[in-house]
RNA sequence: AGAGAGGUGUCCGAGUGGUCGAAGGAGCACGCCUGGAAAGUGUGUAUGCGCCAAAAGCGUAUCGAGGGUUCGAAUCCCUUCCUCUCUGCCA
């Protein structure tokens, strides 16, 4: 969520910057303005009126201790009046505070000044490619196709067990999937990310806190009896570790990585394009994330990005990466760069990692600060990426590594397969 | 899941209706002392919001969270979350 002090200063440059996003913010951002003047006003009456009880309520103390009942009855007269009028003081600010926050919960992420003006992805900005496309043997099959034919993974059974987009994984491509895991967990150590087992279901206000509440609740799936979600992403219980906490400026940057699987509703996504790995409700992703100081977050970003190269260009995968129009652009992000895979069979780019930098934005909502050198507290930059998500990444490898007998396996992970050949 | 105990500032810990943002201690910061350090000693040491151009200052809120009683709540009542102990269950 935006800050409000910033809004109040730089109203016009936020609503210029947001018409990246075609969007038109200005009666958004002037019903936040005034809003926000009336809560002041508000508070600013609360406040004196609350001065004035309490006051009275010492005044009352005394009297009392002293003796002088009779005056203190007076007095109380007066207190029990001002009380009601506190009360609904109170109540119109709180109800003035949940209105603002209603609508600040709306307005996105203001983007960065590299994000390119666009409204679809065809206008995502190609910044790198890298790494040639196979000729393939003719007959070479889609990645489905191959894992029926190799018996490594199995839709049809998912969909017994529990139903569409919950594949599972068997043989060589259950040890494979295990082996993805350790290796991109082992990369990222390398780079310095220390590793989190985490929670797979978070609370409420963890949902809150990485914004996936209130805006994308059905796109969680909920287990109503506890009132918790299965993550969509290692990001919300990841980031939620910092949720209200104040770190020193020495302890940035943290850095993160955990493994967990992912779980998305996926509502109304049907069709072609969602065959096989391509789109699942349950699927493995290994998340990299940093807390940063606001000068550094975007080398930071320039690092993370960085770093997925490493690993896509050890795996020796055809890859591009993307950086992201103001209409592609998620709604926390200030900017993102988007790899994408090239799935040969299926002669398309597959999305297998996204790394953002969010600035404030996370941190407002998770109050996640640090003390900076002034001593004074300070809005922390939260980023993330996948490094890497793992269906896409086994589709590639499927697709791209295929021969005419046999799948072979990326040189770098015949250590963590134990075979190098499916 | 049942019974009991408890959740106070960075930490420990006092505080059962009035002047309590909260005693005391530890830690930390700065100063004095010292050749230097330790010890000793003095001072300071939460955050959000509002008023203010800003700082200073002032006001207000915050003692797990949310409601209530009261002129007045860290203290009383209700709800809820969490922790610990015992019992049950279980990997």
């Amino acid at each position: 969520m935006l800050q409000l002090p910033y809004i109040r200063a730089h109203r016009d440059a936020v609503i210029k910057a947001l018409t990246k996003r075609n969007i038109d913010a200005t009666q958004m951002i002037d019903e936040v303005i005034a809003l926000d003047e009336e809560r002041r006003k508000t508070q600013t009456k609360l406040d004196n009126l609350l001065a004035e009880s309490n006051n009275l309520s010492k005044e009352i103390g005394i009297l009392y201790k002293s003796g002088k009942a009779q005056e203190a009855n007076q007095l109380k007269e007066r207190s029990s009046l001002l009380k009601e009028e506190t009360k609904m003081l109170g109540d119109q600010l709180n109800s003035i505070v949940e209105n603002l926050n209603q609508l600040l919960y709306k307005i996105p992420n203001i983007p960065n000044g590299l994000v390119p003006k666009g409204s679809s992805e065809t206008d995502n900005e190609v910044v790198y490619s890298h790494g040639d496309v196979p000729t393939l043997h003719s007959g070479a099959l889609p990645h489905w196709e191959l894992a029926k034919k190799y018996d490594i993974i199995d839709f049809e059974l998912g969909n017994k067990i529990t139903g569409a987009g919950f594949p599972v994984y068997k043989g060589k491509g259950a040890r494979l999937q295990r082996a993805l895991i350790a290796y991109f967990l082992d990369k990222n150590t390398a780079a310095g990310y220390t590793e989190y087992q985490l929670p797979h279901l978070v609370n409420e206000a963890s949902g809150f806190g990485t914004g996936q509440l209130p805006d994308k609740e059905g796109q969680m799936y909920h287990v109503t009896e506890d009132n918790l979600y299965l993550i969509p992403t290692a990001e919300v219980p990841g980031t939620n570790i910092f949720r209200d906490v104040v770190l020193n400026e020495n302890e940035l940057p943290v850095a993160v990585t955990g493994y967990t699987p992912c779980f998305r509703r996926e509502a109304g996504s049907y069709g072609a394009h969602v065959r096989g790995l391509n789109r699942l409700h349950q699927f493995d992703k290994v998340e990299i994330l940093r807390i940063e100081h606001p000068t550094r977050s975007y080398t930071a970003l320039d690092e993370m990005v960085e770093h997925v190269k490493t690993i896509l260009n050890e795996l020796k995968l055809p890859y591009r990466i993307l950086r992201l129009c103001g209409g592609d652009l998620g709604f926390t992000s200030a900017l993102t760069y988007d790899f994408e895979v090239f799935s040969t069979a299926q002669d398309r780019w597959l999305e297998i990692s996204s790394v953002s930098n969010f600035e404030t934005f996370q941190a407002n909502r998770l109050k996640l600060r640090f003390r900076n050198s002034e001593g004074k507290n300070e809005l922390a930059h939260t980023l993330n990426g996948s490094s890497l998500a793992l269906p896409r990444v086994l589709a590639g490898i499927l697709e791209n590594y295929q021969t005419e007998d046999g799948i072979r396996i990326p040189d770098v992970l015949v250590p963590y397969t134990g075979f190098d050949k499916i």
